[in-house]
RNA sequence: GCCGGAGUAGCUCAGCUGGUAGAGCAGCUGAUUUGUAAUCAGCUGGUCGGGGGUUCGAGUCCCUUCUUCGGCUCCA
């Protein structure tokens, strides 16, 4: 007998070679028709293992993220079985399951898969998810598992096979299809009850550009044919966010094929909403000591030679502007860092001037790979909200704390909740691919992880992730369709002081070398715009929204009135427009409800004898009468209130 | 840059197997003067992304190029 103790601290003794799936049958017959794998003394197991010796046993259904994996990576499998059915031949790289869903990297043989193939591929799924088919775990010596797959033809499964171990080796089966892999899998392809293939991409053999290009089938499937349907309309309302789709809806932004691609154009209720962010910023930055700066956008070649861009980047940018005047060349500043660092040299500095920080809203132009732009947040001219911090090293933690601050201090005063933090520090195992000293990255390395440590940030460590020159912390948030993106960064540089050679005297009367700290909370403008519209599905904060009322007349006798009411309203610092169109009011309404405007002020006669307005919500109908006065008085307060509430939280 | 979709009026889209473009909204004009999500009528909009080809004839077929979408790679 064996000893399994339950997560509840329960322990239970069941025969030696119980399977989890036979201890959830005693339990209850409802558990067990919902196990898909189990986590035996921590590792995920398929339920159908029989467990040999006492265990800590726990149970994963679809309500555990590992539950859900290995579903995802079993229907992987199901879908190579019909991919293979319907595509003779198809070669197998790997498919593994993804946060939502999975893929199957596979070599179509020069056969092609389009769109309107997905739903046989669909069927023929279910066909064999029907059918019960168990997932059979084998394992198998290393010569036996290369003359399997060598005498299917599986190129890519040799492949895999070279890397790994003998005696480490097994196979799982379902009905018709084996594949090489480490499992665990789900019991039997009855739970696989609704499936859908989502889309196809190429996707680079192992990744490099160099490699074949393999065909990337992707797809879901759940437990219930309900949820699928679910997650359907779960993209559909998605998809309604996409700030490309509200960036033309409501006027914010453009783009032409005359300017150029990845050249957004502003449009004036986008640009108004970008110098309110500004404003924002620089407010909080001159609380923090920050002082501006403005640097032209282009400079010469050799200011890049300095900072060392030109020899990494030159050839993949734009290329240089010339002059009449024989080898000139001029850049497209493609960074404000080697600006900064300049004006920094343009006067001598003691450790008492340190830290001085410097913030420009610089515009640079990057020259994006073509495949690659993607509406606002990844485009190739754009403006950081950017700063250059020096510093003595002992002041690289107390400055890192302080910037984290006002990061969050931005993402409060947006109400964004979910972000995730990643600090990317150094390879340990090759450091000398890393410019500056040992001692001063294990003096930044720690500075950062101390200082997002006190700050509670929910952080992820990423080794070898840092860059060459200096450990960062980078913030990111998902958009509408679940991509991820980096909005606010803070980044160590220990390269460009040595470059440009910046110094400051120390209380020793000696020259030192300042660190030098980038940082941009928004990341850019752009993106950070493109995530923000997403997050609040276009309805704006009120201190944000371009338009913060319309003044809906009921008709063209009440034009004057509700000009009067804008004057007024306007001197008490809040933005609107009067709908002056010649349409019914119900017309009117319905337009800037569409167009998400907060506030709609209905005026008639009755508002007119009164000199009030009707005021009416977006989303929330009408809220009654109001003065003038009274209406103004509200709309501050709430955006007052608003940000007291934010400042509390901090 | 690579793989695979897409490109028709300002916007959203229709146009079957090739026979020389169509709707709704927006815009303009007029009527109406309106009370909380679309008033009615008329009109103006298109070298069907660009270029080349096949054909008596191309939005439709072929080639090429640009842009865009989903990924891959990249991301100072």
């Amino acid at each position: 007998m064996i000893k399994i103790t339950l997560p509840d601290g329960s322990v239970r003794e069941y025969a030696k070679g119980t399977s989890s799936l036979q201890i959830a049958q005693s339990i209850s017959e409802g558990l067990a028709r919902n196990v898909l794998a189990a986590k035996v003394n921590g590792a995920t197991w398929d339920a159908t293992r029989g467990i040999e010796q006492d265990a800590t046993l726990q149970l994963l259904t679809w309500n555990d993220t590992l539950g859900k994996e290995t579903m995802w990576h079993s229907s992987a499998h199901l879908m190579a079985e019909a991919l293979e059915a319907i595509y003779p031949g198809i070669k197998f790289w790997v498919g593994p399951p993804l946060e939502n869903g999975f893929y199957y990297d596979v070599d179509l043989n020069g056969q092609t898969l389009a769109h309107a193939d997905f739903e046989k591929i669909e069927a023929k799924m279910m066909e064999l998810a029907r059918q019960n088919n168990i997932y059979i775990r084998k394992e198998i010596s290393k010569a036996d598992a290369i003359s399997y797959f060598g005498d299917k033809g599986d190129e890519y499964k040799l492949h895999l096979l070279e890397r790994l171990e003998d005696g480490n080796i097994t196979l799982y089966s379902q009905g018709n299809f084996t594949d090489l892999c480490r499992g665990p899998h789900i019991p039997n392809t009855g739970f696989i009850k609704a499936a859908k293939i989502l889309n196809t991409a190429g996707a680079y053999w192992k990744g490099d550009e160099k490699n074949k290009m393999l065909t990337r089938v992707y797809g879901i499937t759940f437990p219930k044919e309900k949820d699928l349907k679910e997650y359907l309309t779960l993209l559909e309302e998605a998809k309604k966010r996409d700030h490309r789709k509200l960036g033309k809806e409501l006027e914010l932004f453009t783009f032409s094929e005359k300017v150029g691609m990845g050249l957004p154009l502003w449009l004036p209720k986008g640009a108004m909403l970008r110098e309110r962010l500004i404003q924002f910023m620089q407010k909080a930055q001159t609380a923090a000591g920050y002082l501006p700066v403005a640097t032209p956008h282009i400079a010469q070649k050799e200011l890049y030679v300095c900072s060392g861009h030109y020899e990494k980047y030159g050839k993949d940018s734009f290329q240089p502007i010339k002059t009449p005047q024989e080898g000139e060349e001029f850049f497209l500043k493609p960074m404000n860092c080697p600006h900064h660092c300049e004006i920094y040299k343009s006067s001598p500095k003691s450790y008492k001037d340190l830290p001085v920080r410097y913030a420009e809203f610089g515009t640079v132009y990057r020259y994006e790979q073509h495949g690659e732009l993607h509406g606002l947040t990844r485009v190739r001219g754009f403006t950081q909200d950017d700063a250059h911090l020096f510093v003595r090293p002992d002041q690289v933690k107390e400055e890192f704390c302080k910037v984290i601050d006002l990061v969050l201090h931005v993402f409060n005063a947006l109400d964004f909740k979910e972000y995730t933090a990643q600090i990317s520090l150094r390879d340990p195992e090759n450091k000398s691919k890393y410019i500056g000293s040992d001692e001063n990255w294990a003096l930044a390395e720690q500075a950062i992880i101390e200082s997002a440590a006190e700050k509670g940030l929910k952080t992820v460590v990423e080794l070898g992730e840092a860059a060459f020159y200096g450990p960062k912390l980078d913030f990111m948030v998902k958009d509408a369709l679940g991509r991820k993106w980096q909005l606010g960064t803070i980044q160590v540089d220990y390269n460009l002081p040595e470059r440009f050679e910046l110094e400051y005297t120390g209380s020793d009367n000696q020259k030192h070398r300042p660190v030098m700290i980038h940082r941009a909370p928004f990341g850019s403008l752009e993106r950070f715009i493109a995530v923000l519209i997403e997050h609040c599905g276009g309805n704006f904060p009120l201190w944000l929204a371009p338009d913060q009322f319309a003044i809906l007349p009921i008709s063209e006798k009440y034009n004057n009135y509700a000009q009067n009411v804008l004057n007024l309203l306007g001197s008490f610092g809040i933005r609107g427009f009067v709908d002056e169109r010649n349409e019914k009011i119900g017309k009117k309404i319905r337009d800037n409800e569409i167009k998400k405007v907060p506030f709609m002020l209905v005026v008639g006669e009755k508002e007119e004898l009164e000199n009030k307005v009707a005021v009416r919500a977006h989303g929330k109908g009408d809220i009654g009468t109001y003065t003038i006065h009274d209406f103004a008085t509200y709309i501050n307060e709430l955006i007052e209130s608003d940000f007291k509430q934010k400042q509390n939280q901090e």
